[in-house]
DNA sequence: GATAACTTGTGAACGATTTCACAAGCCCTC
DNA sequence: GAGGGCTTGTGAAATCGTTCACAAGTTATC
């Protein structure tokens, strides 16, 4: 299979709640074109985007919504379940680990971890935070494939080495550093500040940013 | 002007994060050599980046660190503050609230609102949270540019079409929503699950995403 | 002041992604 | 079962973004 591209993957999670709301209203079966505007793309983008994985569409009906959701789990890697743990129980971390939009799609946050004594041992909703000296034990015993990371920027990249040493193959990283991570795990980097800037980009440049 | 893509505003916002790390180590001149390697890109992107602003180095010798922060603090809008509100005062609203990243890039938050009672006149940091029936007349009185939306999926766009009526123009969208706005306004999503999504998506077709 | 060692700025080449355009397939009606 | 109206899937074309490669400018050294 060749190399597929990031926003075509950022695309198909975007389908795919769209697919879920249609589903909800009842809606049988959806056209390219149908996905398209409630995304702000065109239909031949839609079409392209699936191309890369098979067809799965009907000539001269569309998409069965159903099916459709089916399908994009299975290539987004949601017909399973992922475990997550968090690395940090401050403000963003609290905020994640009670974020319900994870548990919905498979992503089970088995870990939170903090170093602040006075943290370890509150309740974040089902979970309790745990020392960060058990993050080792706890990777190799529980397995998580994905570490998120909610820790003060200056630690980030010590954090990281940790986790990836004990196992962890993905990271997405909130805190405001930007850190390296060994061949084989993959990372992406979330933040809040730089979001901030490109509007504030757009905002000075009226016209010039490339929508 | 030519339009600007977004990549490059994003890196030029990293570009002025590893600036200010150099200066605050003493570092005066900078090649784009060493501006590409702490951050996984090319001498030459850089370079392009830059260039589409003007010329800011000295040939022989890279840049002066002060004065391309300086540069590009005033490309990207941050030689002025601008004012930010928050709608809604839940975990991520909160924490965002009191994310000191903001503030020392010239993002000041200017209210938080929330329509939850129990949470009206709660303290965040130095903001208390107001109640949402008051958007609109804050809007007017302090005009900030951007709002921030950490609101339930399915009041976003609710949300927006109050915000932007009252005459935002720039809208950062945390809710798990797509929304639509009005011309001339512009908008950014940030979508937790589609991040964790992406990263499952590699975890599940190892050498197939392109990096 | 000539030479060597660097480094920028930028047109041109390249590669990747998006859009176009149309043949092929499906359903419905007559 | 033939024809009309849709819609998909996909090569080809167009657009967009990145990398290359080199002329031109700067400093240091002799």
């Amino acid at each position: 299979m060749k190399p597929i591209a990031e926003s075509t993957v950022r695309r198909l999670s975007l389908y795919l709640r769209f697919l879920e709301e249609f589903e909800a209203q009842g809606q049988l079966t959806i056209s390219s074109g149908e996905l398209a505007v409630s995304r702000g793309t065109t239909s031949a983008q839609v079409r392209k985007d699936l191309s890369f994985f098979g067809s799965f569409g009907k000539r001269g009906l569309g998409y069965d919504v159903r099916d459709l959701i089916g399908s994009i789990r299975q290539i987004l890697g949601l017909h399973r379940t992922w475990s997550v743990v968090i690395i940090g129980a401050g403000k963003i971390g609290a905020a994640l680990a009670q974020y319900r939009g994870f548990a919905t799609r498979g992503f089970h946050v088995v870990g939170i971890y903090d170093k602040d004594p006075a943290r370890i041992g509150t309740k974040l909703g089902e979970i309790t935070v745990r020392s960060d000296l058990e993050i080792e034990r706890d990777i190799e015993r529980l397995r998580p494939q994905i570490a998120v990371l909610c820790v003060p920027g200056e630690v980030a990249q010590a954090v990281v080495d940790r986790v990836t040493d004990a196992g962890i193959t993905a990271v997405l990283n909130f805190a405001p550093a930007q850190v390296q991570v060994p061949n084989g795990v993959t990372m992406r980097a979330v933040n809040m500040a730089t979001e901030l800037e490109i509007l504030a980009f757009g905002l000075s440049h009226p016209e010039e940013l490339a929508s």
